[in-house]
DNA sequence: AAACGTTTGAAACAGTTGTTTAAATCGGGA
DNA sequence: TCCCGATTTAAACAACTGTTTCAAACGTTT
């Protein structure tokens, strides 16, 4: 079972991790199949040999990120207060996302799809996002103590996964305009922190002003 | 002065239309300079004499994007309570991004660019976002009676642009996640309502807990 | 050793890309 | 009317794209 230790990566591992690497920063169309084979150390014709074409290579490097990215958690695995559960699903989603000792490309291509969908979109969200925002709904209930209507909850959802993804998706910006808050090494923690806090108030501040029992 | 009304727009000007919706769509690697022309009813060359080439284009029209999107205001414009004004800046900034009555191109160039800046994106930062991004904040401070940090004010003003972005970057997503978000006609008003309420109840907790002056 | 399917290799393919060229056309002043 | 700059046109360019081809090399089983 056990392989020796120092074993290279096989070649269709190799293009995967380097596929993941150059679609995340070039993008689908900046890619380029010799850049893939050149930096993944294997000859041209390999992504035609071990994948259909590049687009098959793309989708099968966008799953592989998402199945790391989304991994499946209930609301009691993450603590036994609403407020506990939220910070840790906060914190576990920017980890993954943005954890910088993981590979960046996950994140990176994830971004990349939300923003310009591939055809994979539809699979991808039923089996990837919705269970995820699933968890997410069920805390947000918890919080607010199920006096939120679905709507509410909704929208709270958004507001939540919203915050996270800035730091993701406008990273750039966020460098330039605020970079106090990326300065601190733990600056995940923290983010993850405000996030939580910020978003619990809100989501007390909907359950008590006006709440529809629906 | 008055030009005829019915005056064909002049073949620069239809080349920025049809770039910013194509580079919308597409991306800037993804365009094709043979599908711009055409859709601009312009010759293929055209590009290369009112541009100096593809990317001046793209700058050009990115530029015209921001010009539009990111309008310069101070508080006082908004409103007279800090609510006011929060419920202004957040509906204001939706509808410039996502109001299909604009062209809609200029918001999906606005998300692509966040999300893979060109080498444009750091004066583009300092002309258009800082500004922008400073009225924000001056909003904020005065949500909170002055009572929070600077990175707690920077915190508050990612998490209210990220809850705003995130219907823009996540679109598609949003769609078939929580449709019955963005089925009401007048989604956008529902929309902002809620970002500033659930913000202003985050603002307030900041506020309220562990006040940091500095 | 021979034969096998699997993997790698270098080269070439056809199609598309952004850009350039140079001739043709237009619109007003001299 | 003629001329001249500005604009438009069609054609061609070289470079690069993803993909294919087919022979060489490899490792395992007869």
């Amino acid at each position: 079972m056990a392989t020796l230790p120092a074993a290279p990566a096989p070649a269709r591992d190799r293009l995967i991790q380097a596929a993941g690497e150059v679609f995340g920063d070039q993008g689908f169309d900046g890619a380029t199949v010799r850049e893939i084979t050149r930096r993944a150390k294997v000859n041209l014709a390999a992504i035609n040999y071990y994948f259909r074409d590049k687009e098959e290579l793309y989708l099968e490097t966008l799953n592989h990120a998402m199945r790391t990215i989304f991994v499946r958690t209930q609301p009691e695995d993450l603590g036994t207060t609403p407020a506990e559960q939220l910070l840790a699903y906060i914190s576990g989603l920017l980890q993954r996302i943005l954890n910088p000792a993981r590979p960046g490309w996950h994140g990176k291509l994830l971004a990349r799809e939300l923003t310009s969908p591939s055809r994979l979109l539809n699979v991808l969200v039923e089996t990837f996002v919705r269970p995820h925002r699933d968890t997410l709904h069920k805390i947000i209930r918890s919080a607010a103590d199920g006096q939120l209507s679905e709507m509410q909850v909704s929208l709270a959802g958004a507001s939540v996964i919203g915050q996270c993804l800035y730091y993701r998706n406008c990273r750039a910006v966020c460098e330039r305009l605020s970079p106090e808050i990326l300065e601190a090494p733990d600056y995940l923690d923290h983010v993850a922190a405000h996030i939580a806090d910020f978003s619990l108030a809100g989501i007390a501040a909907q359950a008590t002003s006006a709440p529809r029992h629906q």
